[in-house]
DNA sequence: TAAGTTAGTTTCTTCAAGGAAACTAGTTTC
DNA sequence: GAAACTAGTTTCCTTGAAGAAACTAACTTA
């Protein structure tokens, strides 16, 4: 009785195991925005990502940018301008995760509105009000 | 010239946020493999709990247990049994994650077949190899 | 009666995530 | 010539996420 509770599955592990690897790679505050931004503009100038998702500081988005830069999602390009400007696109491998952050996005759309539906005081979401538009392109 | 940069789109604005709001419920090294197992398999004690997901210890299942539940996602049930035993299932809103996070267990299942398809050495996931099945029902 | 089960809680500790502000360095505009 | 833009880097700091181990408390089995 105590063998069959250990062998639930090994399908069940590996998903597991996959959904702690995807999760290693998007946790934090900062990623799955910045991944989310780059794939509804596609390039964006270091200063002009920094603006879109608002509230991240420099350092920060240069950390991340470097992170998703090795984890190939992310494609740097120095552009040879007055002020030097650097672009930050999302590459091939990288658009593989858009249904992944467009059901993040989405269930975040019904969630507020599941919030205002029901009766809620006990959570706090991110300023402004409600909406329906989800992951359209800018 | 720098007011258009600062108008890109009010519907992109609502879905970072909505973005911000999921990632910072679903966030953290437990959250989403606590409710993707859950998912998977509907009612489990505490230990068994424990157990399933791997690694985790009791005091942060416990406490991630209490969040989840406060969100409605994860129904707490405390069953009259000889050694008191308490059941957790994924509630009806909870389900709503199921997509989510199937999304995101599928991706992290490919994301190991690109990996060991492409010439990686800088990446490390979490031991145990390669897998096919995603989400199946344990 | 000692050890093992159940479900946690408590304490103590460490490491990393993240933020603020100052700074580099080159160009351009007022 | 001062201020403002570009893209960062560096330093210094705080807080929180997470883990380890011990503990409660009630019941069971050898």
């Amino acid at each position: 009785m105590k063998k069959e509770k250990q062998e639930r599955s090994e399908a069940c592990n590996h998903t597991l195991l996959a959904i702690r690897d995807t999760m290693e790679l998007l946790s934090g505050k900062w990623k799955v925005q910045i991944i989310g931004t780059l794939i509804m503009t596609e390039k964006l100038k270091f200063m002009d990502l920094k603006r879109t998702v608002g509230g991240i500081g420099a350092k920060m988005l240069s950390k991340e940018l470097q992170e998703l830069e090795i984890n190939q999602l992310v494609k740097r390009t120095v552009c040879n301008t007055k002020p030097i400007t650097v672009e930050y696109e999302i590459t091939e491998y990288g658009k593989s995760l858009q249904k992944v952050i467009y059901e993040i996005g989405a269930w975040g759309v019904q969630h507020r509105k599941h919030l205002f539906n029901s009766t809620s005081e006990y959570v706090l979401l991110n300023e402004k009000e409600d909406t329906t538009g989800v992951f359209q392109t800018c």
